[in-house]
DNA sequence: CAGGATCCTGGTAGATACTG
DNA sequence: CAGTATCTACCAGGATCCTG
């Protein structure tokens, strides 16, 4: 799998750098938005119930200086930022679809499992 | 990319949490380590420097309660307890080769557009 | 409209000590 | 050998207020 010969300077730092950015809580979910069509920051917000102004600014400029994410800015009044997808965050969208296709397709899986390791663990029912 | 044919529930939950898994600090290593066949917890411990005793046995026990990895106990003494990737576990282990590649892959990228953004934003040189 | 600054909380992770 | 328990530190994330 994820063989030594992947990782020819001993770093496997920079995988779960990339794990962990798209694996926090917005991140996935801003890319799957932004990989519609460009965005306005505010139309970001709405796009994605629940998120904090704060969350979105933070995930964008991550986003952003990791180069996945565009920011484009119109100096008009009243002020209008784009974003958008680079091409680099593009290439990023297939190999995430495939993580998230796993996911969807195993989440009854995990979801039983965890059920069973709870119960065995927990016991509530005394069995 | 994630549409919303694949999350018929409307739930994407299930994406951040997988992500999530994998995306924590060991879940990644161990599970790549795993890969490479069976290992006892000790052997694990040392197959991964910098791992705490403490965060290998609650990165194990995720794995487990998740169902992607089994824990065998062999009733001896001294005590032998066997971790390794079930069938569940081995099937999430190409989509994740795809997006380490990828991230191996772009490192160089990645790197460049942080320390264009960091000078961009910082302007340390005064340009 | 877009986002910076501040305060607060909970979870992740490390260090250490103890146990069957 | 293979853990559990405890204590602490740090960071992601939320709420709120303020600004160009």
């Amino acid at each position: 799998m994820i063989t030594d010969a992947d990782c020819p300077s001993g770093g496997i730092e920079i995988v779960r750098e990339v794990f962990n950015r798209i694996g926090d809580k917005w991140s996935l979910i801003v890319i799957r938005t932004l990989d519609a069509g460009p965005q306005r920051f505010t139309a970001l917000r709405h796009s994605i119930p629940g998120i904090s102004q704060r969350m979105l600014t933070l995930t964008l400029r991550q986003l952003e200086r990791d180069g996945l994410v565009s920011r484009t800015i119109y100096g008009e009044v009243p002020p209008r930022v784009e974003y958008a997808l680079t091409e680099l965050g593009e290439t990023i969208v297939p190999p995430v679809i495939a993580l998230a296709t796993w996911a969807f397709a195993h989440e009854r899986d995990i979801t039983a499992n965890r059920d069973r390791y709870d119960a065995e663990h927990f016991a509530e029912e005394a069995g």
